[in-house]
DNA sequence: TTTT
DNA sequence: TTTT
């Protein structure tokens, strides 16, 4: 049945890099911790108040995870399509905990770059890819975020391209 | 490329049945008339208000198409989730003009009934299934939604199926 | 700051009646438990499947918590429009754990009642509102959904309403 | 009544810098001309496809429009959330017209500056403000996107400040 | 742990 | 008219 709709619109930065676990099958599923920072002034001191929230994000989707590995990086801006789920987990010591997590299911959920380069990693000029950034040293890797990536959208409808763009 | 995002989200009742036309492989392809309606109090008068805006909605993904055609009516409450897309075309005395539409593109979009019974058609007892709307007396028809359908979900990923519930 | 985007956007069903704290200014803080389903064809086993998820809302959005407080019950089905937002806390055992809920922070969020005759209470008739549905139940209650909240939007600029409709 | 919803999310770019026209309020109405680019690979062809859709957006959201007429530009990259709204007009000839435009109301709407630095204006030192950037020469103007306004984002609850960030 |  |  149903007539009812489970969405979550993120828009935040990467606070690491993706994790990316593999299937057997070889497919990536990737976890990312998304960052969402809210700011307003308060009422009765007049001062400028922020909070984050952080967001735990799983893909499932074979195309946007191979996509989330190969551009993604700490500090990257995305704006993600998924929906929430929650599951029950038992911690080492044991005790019942409960996760709830941005889900990309299978052909499903989107996810845009949002970065101007396609990511937060160092330029290879060791350059910045966007101003005003300050998301540590990005270790050096190999995986980096190919320029032509930069603001690339993916849906689920592109799972029948080899390369996305 | 993109990095961008065109997203519409619905929540209305049909003005009329849905309209089908067939493509050349069969396929239906289906426009809807959806009214969403905001009512407020006017502040200076203490009046409430109300405000009736009607959407033009194209389905085109074959799936939805079909569910609409079978289940949608006149009056039936309806969560559609698709695309702006803005096409020029000629009147008939060949004037210019451009026409707004939520596009529901080929494995694309959303739509879930919201009617209680599955649908805006007269109940058993001849009444209304919501109240406040004023869509003119629904007309007898046999293509009736199946009470089955009654809040029933449908997204791009139900392609697949031959029956969707 | 931010740049960011924190939104969720659900139509569920109320597991229970809205429980309903109140501030020390007599204002009403309401929490739902809310259940989306989701259902599709195992493509392996050609079954039909169904899973359902449960959220946690909480209402500190003053004009809908009221209205929450008054038309919604155990079976409403709703819209909801809040963010995420995940607390830690201690459990009776002094465990230390997490709670997601979707927020409906003051002046912010939307919620809209999508039943046909504005409660999921029973029908005058003792029948359901809507199939499917497994909450057990709904028991008698004196405060009822009236007729006249059917389908009634509210949103955060509705604040100034000493009724919304 | 109504029990509906009407809801636009856009991410796109300013294809001109924001019109701004005054209430006699002295308020601000700005006017933005966004562009959002779908792109794919066509299945027949394998030629990777791109079609852009352009949207009128009106601001009367008195705090969102002081932030658009001040930080937005040509090339700007935008978070939009408003509502459709179709007017009727008759151009020159007395020709009657439609116009669909995403609107964000009084106290309603949400607008998310998504540019590294605020604006797709050139930098002060006459740099590009991000990589890959191709808007032609944006006219000198006094009005420059503040770097502290970058990646700042405003909603209808900012209403009370002078000075949004 | 991000971002401003 | 933007963006890649």
């Amino acid at each position: 049945m149903s007539g009812s709709v489970n969405k979550v619109i993120l828009i935040g930065n990467l606070g690491r890099d993706p994790e990316v676990r593999r299937l057997n099958s070889g497919e990536p599923v990737v976890n990312l911790r998304v960052a969402t920072t809210e700011s307003w002034r308060d009422k009765a001191t007049g001062e400028r108040k922020e909070k984050t929230e952080w967001h735990s994000v799983v893909i499932f989707n074979e195309g946007l995870a191979r996509i989330a590995e190969q551009y993604l990086r700490k500090g990257s801006k995305v704006y993600i399509e998924g929906q929430l789920q929650t599951r029950k987990y038992n911690d080492q010591q044991g005790v019942e905990k409960y996760s709830t997590e941005i889900v990309l299911q299978r052909y499903r959920g989107e996810m845009t770059l949002l970065d101007s380069r396609g990511g937060g990693a160092p330029a290879a000029e060791g350059g910045r890819d966007y101003a005003g950034a300050d998301f540590g040293a990005a270790s050096p890797m190999e995986r980096r975020p190919a320029p032509a990536a930069a603001g690339s959208k993916f849906s689920s409808s592109d799972m029948d391209d080899d390369i996305p763009f």
